[in-house]
DNA sequence: TTGAATACGTA
DNA sequence: CGTACGTATTCAAT
């Protein structure tokens, strides 16, 4: 048998790709109007480029790669030819934000990029295949450009894109011949001949590619039929002597340049290990969800580590021995996974899984627990003492709640550990998350095929899985600990989010309590205007059409009443209620004011008709709080929402009429701070002036307005109030001087007059929010009181409006989110107080500066108390926290 | 059935 | 050309 030791089992290979073709063409190919960001982002040539090259990686599987790119510099070319690429078309806008998000990718892959100032891309592949080759490597080139062709031998291919970018035409030398009649070596030759027009080469008039290569067919080569040029007969023949030193020159420019210095020599461009948290979180921001999935699917046997999975040591239980292995195993804190279903307050537990991250696992059905061993489950679940770790532990809280059990010892939510970690990201599955931070598949992912199994294997399959997932969220834990431990965000997670788990799922559970006929009359009243003001719209326009179709709606005002045209949308005129109000004015047609009265009546009827059946059987309906959604570290609510019932309007304000007080309590209370963010404002910059503003105890806008215009309050009317109110509130949504003017309808130079002015006086805020962007450039994030950052990298995008967008991010993350902090930290302690005295009263809602709670009987004055004390002592402000509460039967009534 | 686009409710 | 959310509706694509 001969030896085989010394010979390389596969032959290296080369990809190099021209990255500026490649993306150009992408650009082209795909629609840019699909691919967009939802900040706006075009995507188009990053989402082209990047799915061609995850098919050139699985389809060809390089050992090495690199992708070069042009340089904006002039070239030699354009030294020797003035005219070089002249005429073209500017590139767009929308391209040239999309390069550096290519780079980006490129690295977040490892891949190597290159480029080399007085170059062109293909110089820069041209020399690289020249040096493969001389290493022996076979290279493939993967670009746009026909000039690549040149390069092509037996051991260089170039893959050209033929339409879109799904499909790559293979160029070796026979294809190069069969497609152009000469062989590789001679396309120069007849490039030159025949012209290019992307680089503004003319080439010979009424010569195209079957002539040339008939003539270098005959002749050889170029030199040997310009010596004999006089020999070619014809029109063809004529136009070549007339326009051959155009020939010479297009030869000349079109050869690539083989010996440009570079850094990397080919053997070291190999495939580096790309990060995985790195694609993620960047396909994420690109919102590339399927290509990540290719990506993962096509080079995941590029990351070995990832396939190892988790093993568990799954045990089987004798009724009855559940207390034993709590004791033998709990001594570290476990993993606990469940199955089951949850919302709306309430929930039930179909399975349950139990492990430690190093040791053995149990499995258990609660439906088919012995007394004992549902007792020593509860006291285990229900023992702070014992620490545990879940992933989303709410729902299940719930579920556990619902069978009379509590849980306590959590030591780590490892879905809100990520949400602290990466606030940014829309989900936290704990596969992903795994995958992430543990580098391993979490498989044997209970895969709802919807069939049932007969014969048992899925239960235990099922099983397994859960016990897996257990398992990871122990291990996970761990990690994520040390992770927010480096991101200073321990005590925020220990202190603020986790204990408020607990606290939302009270809330969720108790709801509130709402009047269903009150609902229901007022479900019948709006339905009748709702009827109402649809005839009178018809009726002013003369014929029937959906009110509720913003389509229609444009067609009926611009293209039949011809009524002015409003701000463009995407797909037409906008016809929000701004732009509706602002046409009633000038115009007065009577359908403006019913098409508004119209849209007012239908979405409170809506808001109306989707809480009546979302009471359960005591009337109580139950929202359901998600603490790691919003990017700033607000709660929202879903199903229903409750933080956006209506309250600006006075048929408004009847909806909250229908929130009231539940059997067996007193009254309703709403606490609130009052001008929590603009306090917030004052504390971190330090303005004196400012500052000052609060310690008064008068008006607040009256008061920074009186030392804007330089008045004394008394003389400050509601209209300068206005102003300086709505400037004191948009400077923390970096709100600009024509937004201003917008606002307030006033020219942009008196707003910009106006904005100098209240920094005249607030120089310190100016200082603050300027500085608040910049240290958020560098640092790469902002940060709350509280420490809770946002991660904004968008804040060094090439791009304006992305740049500008995060800006305000920016500004506008350390008010948003230090008031949810202080408001997260007042629920808690508002909840705990509550308890730790022993009051049945509670808190139902959270509504960003306000709590919502229920009084029991005899308790109000005491619960006043408790409240006011904990909510102002929430957080020490420079500008302290002021509170202001009210009581009532609903909770409009409870409005102060 | 799914999603994008539009409009609008809250802090 | 002011931040952060969730929901309803329509309409086109699937």
């Amino acid at each position: 048998m001969a030896m085989t030791a010394a010979t390389p089992d596969k032959r290296e290979r080369l990809l190099l790709l021209d990255g500026h073709s490649l993306a150009y063409r992408a650009f082209f190919a795909l629609p840019v109007e699909n691919f967009n960001t939802t900040d706006g982002q075009p995507t188009n040539a990053v989402y082209g480029f990047t799915s061609m090259l995850i098919n050139v990686l699985r389809d060809e599987q390089p050992s090495h790669i690199a992708v070069a790119f042009d340089r904006s510099e002039p070239t030699f070319r354009h030294e020797q030819y003035v005219e070089y690429k002249a005429g073209r078309q500017k590139t767009p806008d929308e391209f040239r934000s999309q390069v550096s998000l290519i780079f980006e990718v490129l690295d977040a892959l490892r891949i190597p990029r290159t480029s080399v100032a007085g170059f062109e891309a293909d110089d820069i592949i041209a020399t690289l295949s020249v040096q493969a080759s001389g290493a022996g490597m076979e290279t493939l080139i993967v670009t746009g450009d026909r000039d690549a062709f040149q390069l092509v031998n037996e051991h260089v291919t170039v893959l050209y894109p033929v339409k879109g970018v799904s499909e790559l035409a293979r160029m070796d030398p026979a294809a190069v011949e069969a497609k152009y009649g000469v062989p590789p070596e001679r396309y120069r030759e007849l490039a030159a001949l025949v012209g290019e027009s992307s680089d503004n080469l003319p080439g010979v008039p009424g010569v195209g590619p079957k002539t040339a290569a008939k003539w270098l067919g005959k002749y050889g080569d170029l030199d040997t039929l310009v010596n004999r040029v006089d020999e070619i007969k014809g029109k063809a023949g004529d136009s070549l002597r007339e326009h051959l030193s155009g020939v010479i020159r297009n030869h000349q420019i079109n050869r690539l340049d083989t010996e440009v210095g570079l850094e990397l020599t080919p053997p070291q461009l190999s495939m580096g290990q790309w990060d995985r948290e790195e694609i993620h979180t960047l396909f994420d921001s690109l919102q590339f969800r399927v290509l990540r999935e290719r990506l993962y699917s096509t080079l995941s046997a590029a990351e070995p580590e990832a396939d190892e999975g988790f093993d568990v040591d799954l045990e089987k239980l004798e009724p009855g021995a559940l207390a034993a292995w709590l004791d033998a195993n709990s001594g570290g804190r476990l993993g606990v996974a469940v199955t089951g279903t949850w919302g709306r307050g309430t929930g039930e537990i179909t399975a349950l899984a139990l492990a430690s991250k190093d040791g053995p696992a149990v499995h258990l059905d609660p439906a088919e627990l012995i007394e004992d061993d549902e007792r020593a489950l509860a006291a285990y679940l229900g023992d702070a003492a014992r620490p545990k770790a879940m992933h989303e532990a709410k729902g299940p809280m719930l579920a556990l709640a619902a069978r009379g059990m509590t849980l306590e010892g959590l030591t780590s939510d490892t879905a809100l550990a990520a949400y602290l970690a990466l606030p940014g990201q829309r989900t936290f599955d704990l596969a992903d998350l795994a995958l992430r931070y543990l580098h391993r598949e979490l498989r044997g992912e209970a895969e709802d095929s919807g069939q049932l199994t007969l014969d048992g294997s899925g239960e235990e399959e099922a099983a397994e899985a859960l016990a897996v997932r257990a398992r990871a969220v122990a291990e996970l834990a761990d990690v994520l600990d040390a992770d927010l431990d480096k991101r200073g965000a321990t005590r925020l997670l220990h202190e603020v989010e986790l204990p408020l788990v607990g606290v939302l799922a009270g809330m969720e559970r108790a709801g509130i309590a709402v009047d269903a006929d009150h609902l229901a009359g007022l479900s019948a009243t709006l339905g009748g205007q709702v009827k109402q003001q649809e005839q009178d719209a018809h009726a002013a326009v003369g014929r029937e059409f959906n009110l509720g179709s913003p389509k229609q709606v444009q067609q009926v005002l611009f293209d039949e009443l011809g009524l002015p045209k409003t701000k463009r949308t995407k797909t037409g005129y906008t016809t929000d209620s701004e732009a509706l109000s602002n046409l009633l004015e000038k115009e007065g047609h009577p359908v403006l004011e019913h098409i508004l009265r119209w849209r007012e009546v239908a979405k409170l009827k809506s808001i109306v008709d989707s809480l009546i059946p979302m009471a359960d059987d005591a009337g109580r309906i139950h929202t359901t709080f998600n603490q790691m959604v919003a990017a700033t570290g607000r709660l929202s609510s879903t199903d229903p929402n409750l933080q956006n019932i209506p309250i600006r309007t006075e048929e408004g304000r009847r909806i909250r009429e229908a929130f009231v007080v539940g059997g067996g309590y007193e009254t309703l209370l709403t606490a609130d701070y009052s001008q929590i963010e603009l306090r917030i404002m004052a504390h971190l910059s330090e303005d004196d002036a400012l500052l000052e503003a609060f310690g008064s105890g008068a008006d607040f806008h009256t008061i920074t307005a009186s030392r804007v215009f330089g008045l004394p309050p008394e003389q400050i009317d509601s209209e300068l109030r206005a102003r300086i109110k709505a400037m004191n509130y948009g400077l923390a949504y970096g709100l600009s001087a024509y937004g201003l003017s917008q606002q307030l309808r006033i020219a942009p130079d008196e707003a910009r007059g106006l904005m100098e002015e209240y920094f005249e006086q607030f120089g310190g805020v100016r200082d603050y929010l300027r500085d608040v962007v910049a240290r958020a450039r560098t640092d790469g994030y902002t940060e709350t009181i509280l420490g809770r950052r946002r991660y904004l990298p968008d804040l060094n995008s090439d791009n304006r409006q992305r740049r500008e967008m995060a800006e305000r991010m920016a500004l506008n993350a350390p008010i948003q989110g230090s008031a949810a902090d202080i408001v997260k930290v007042a629920s808690l302690n508002v909840d705990r107080a509550l308890r730790g005295v022993g009051l049945a009263s509670r808190v139902l809602l959270q509504v960003h500066d306000e709590l919502v709670l229920e009084v029991a009987s005899g308790e109000l004055d005491r619960v006043k108390e408790l409240v006011g004390e904990q909510m102002a002592g929430a957080y020490e402000l420079r500008a302290p926290l002021e509170v202001s509460m009210g009581t009532g039967r609903t909770w409009q009534d409870a409005a102060h």
